[in-house]
DNA sequence: ATGTCAATTGACACAGTGTCAAGTGGCTTA
DNA sequence: TAAGCCACTTGACACTGTGTCAATTGACAT
């Protein structure tokens, strides 16, 4: 069996996660990965029908193997709303970079792909999640800022860590992952918390 | 002259502009601007050297016609900070469904070509000055929330108000512009003013 | 009538994705 | 030891979209 070595599957997810990380998302061709696999081009085809198809797959094994579910998971210990909120914001932002080519990627092709598009939002799920858990809590403490509901709280929430925001703040205005950590945590705080 | 007949040039910078509008910016092909245009693909090469700078152009074009630069400059009759900040959302808020379409080719090229990066900063440049003077104004006034540098503040205010922040909101979450304007002055006030 | 200029047509190069057919080399099973 | 299977290789090709080039047309100006 496959035990021992990697099996050739393994390998292409291998290759295409260093490169997409390796040169943010953009400009890793088929050829590339084939290449860096160690394998002809074509036979990535034999395992993946489409770069679409490979692209998603990373996705899944970059999740499977950074488990950032296990990482969310752990968030449930978090007392307060405001605990919450917190923490979701530390892990999430902390995330980020080390999934950043990937993601960049993987939402570049979600404009012109629609599995695309689904594979993200579903991955996207279990942060929504938390992040609904942290708004509710603090809605439950009475404590959530007037005039929100759950949904638009979320929503906003939801934007307000986004990638976009994450690349925006740190590739383009400069600032250290720590500065936008504790920014946006206290963007956050102050417009949800009462 | 060419006072009562369109020229080229100009029908060619409609066309494209028509079409990213109606298209979302996705998928606007330089036969699909020709055809618009009516007159042949190759011909847009008399006009524009490359896709890249017929969209630059075309932003050029729309800017001059729909003069975000010009809405901005109203907006220095704001007497407080805090007023000027709304006043900002508002009008910038009120501008992006107008250019989505355009915007959302201009973001995604600016992934793969330095040319579209610095055309879309200049173009964002007007903007952010207008942001940067109403936290200066709160500054001013003593209003600014304690801890913000003019720069990091100004840095937050453009994330907030960025494209993407929209799209994710209105397109996504299926938010109104109403409401995406008004939670985000909100969000604004309350992070920025003391 | 001559020249110029904008536009047309058709052909072609190039990159990247995806497909297909034929061949190779190693491993299993009879 | 032969037969068959399997993952993989090679080379060729189709398709799309961008960009280029050369030859041609038709209008308008001198």
């Amino acid at each position: 069996m496959s035990s021992e070595e990697i099996d050739t599957k393994t390998k292409i997810l291998e290759a295409s996660w260093r490169l997409l990380e390796a040169h943010q998302g953009q400009g890793v061709k088929m050829s590339d990965i084939a290449k860096e696999a160690g394998i002809s081009r074509q036979a990535v085809y034999l395992h993946f029908a489409s770069r679409i198809e490979l692209m998603i797959a990373t996705m899944n094994y970059v999740d499977e193997v950074k488990g950032l579910d296990a990482r969310l998971a752990q968030l449930n210990n978090a007392t307060s709303g405001t605990e919450l909120l917190n923490a979701c914001v530390e892990v999430w932002g902390n995330y980020i970079p080390e999934i950043y080519g990937l993601a960049k990627a993987m939402l570049m092709m979600r404009d012109t792909d629609e599995d695309m598009a689904a594979a993200w939002n579903s991955s996207m799920k279990c942060l929504r999640d938390v992040c609904q858990n942290a708004i509710e809590a603090l809605y439950k403490e009475g404590k959530l800022t007037e005039g929100w509901s759950i949904k638009e709280a979320t929503d906003m929430f939801m934007a307000t860590i986004s990638i976009s925001q994450w690349e925006q703040l740190t590739m383009e205005s400069g600032w250290s992952n720590e500065q936008y950590v504790d920014w946006t945590k206290f963007l956050l705080s102050r417009t949800f918390v009462r």
